[in-house]
DNA sequence: CGATTTTGACCAGCGC
DNA sequence: GCGCTGGTCAAAATCG
């Protein structure tokens, strides 16, 4: 359904063949100079990577989209892992919102658990995915709330910010629980444009930078024109 | 002086 | 209802 000539390693929310190359009418070009030539598969990165709600649940349950990629607003054509993909001997980390009680109680939709069998790396991206089997394990607990879509990765980087071609202006920073390091919440600077992403650090790898993005562009990167050297970036579609 | 960052306050969702 | 927490707002501070 979507056009992809995937040559990567999709492994249990894992990229780790930067060889994908996609077309889409939406993206993200990460451009640091530490970071590999990447460009990822919309769809493999919306299979894996993002799940915003119940309904969410509701298709990821099915393993099937329930919307092309380029339709909806609340997570599009995004498709879950199978429950098998989740090893328990897996190391997980939560990185996203707090749908589930930070006692412990649930896991819900809306978290967002990375997945790093390869340890951390120099170079290294790695995107992250959501258990499924987990939420199957309990009863799920949704905010009503419409999300955007969403996916996340994490970098090894001495930078927080990466720059991916947007240009944003940062709106917030918290402290979250457990935690050391602050998150710090951005905005896409164009106007009309809703896209947000947030940053931090891992709690058990300082060196991890975990970059989460919400939203689609409405608009092409600014400095798309400057693109000189595509195989600098990091391109990522959903 | 406009754009951006900082930071405390506020709000909403959730568990108890 | 209350407390906790993450996310957002917005005024003040800072930057270029």
């Amino acid at each position: 359904m979507f056009p992809s000539t995937s040559k990567g390693v999709m492994n249990q929310g894992l990229v780790e063949n930067p060889e994908i190359m996609a077309t889409s009418h939406m993206g993200f070009n990460l451009q640091a100079s530490h970071l590999p030539p990447l460009t990822f598969s919309p769809y493999s990165l919306s299979k894996t990577c993002t799940v915003g709600g119940e309904d969410d649940v509701s298709r990821l349950r099915g393993n099937l989209p329930s919307l092309p990629p380029d339709q909806g607003d609340d997570g599009s054509g995004r498709l879950g892992q199978s429950p098998t993909q989740r090893s328990s001997s897996d190391l997980w980390s939560r990185t996203g919102d707090r749908a589930a009680s930070d006692k412990g109680s649930s896991v819900a939709a809306g978290e967002y658990y990375s997945n790093n069998k390869n340890g951390p790396a120099a170079n290294n991206i790695i995107i992250d995915g959501l258990s499924v089997g987990a939420m199957r394990m309990k009863k799920v607990k949704v905010r009503r709330k419409v999300r955007e879509p969403r996916f996340c990765f994490k970098t090894m980087s001495e930078v927080d910010v990466l720059d991916d071609g947007y240009k944003w202006r940062k709106y917030g920073q918290k402290v979250v629980k457990n935690t050391q390091h602050p998150r710090s919440y951005y905005r896409c600077t164009q106007e009309n444009c809703r896209v947000k992403k947030r940053i931090e650090r891992m709690a058990e790898d300082p060196r991890m930078v975990i970059t989460t993005y919400e939203g689609r562009h409405v608009h092409s990167p600014s400095h798309a024109e400057e693109e000189s050297q595509p195989s600098s970036e990091v391109t990522l579609f959903w």
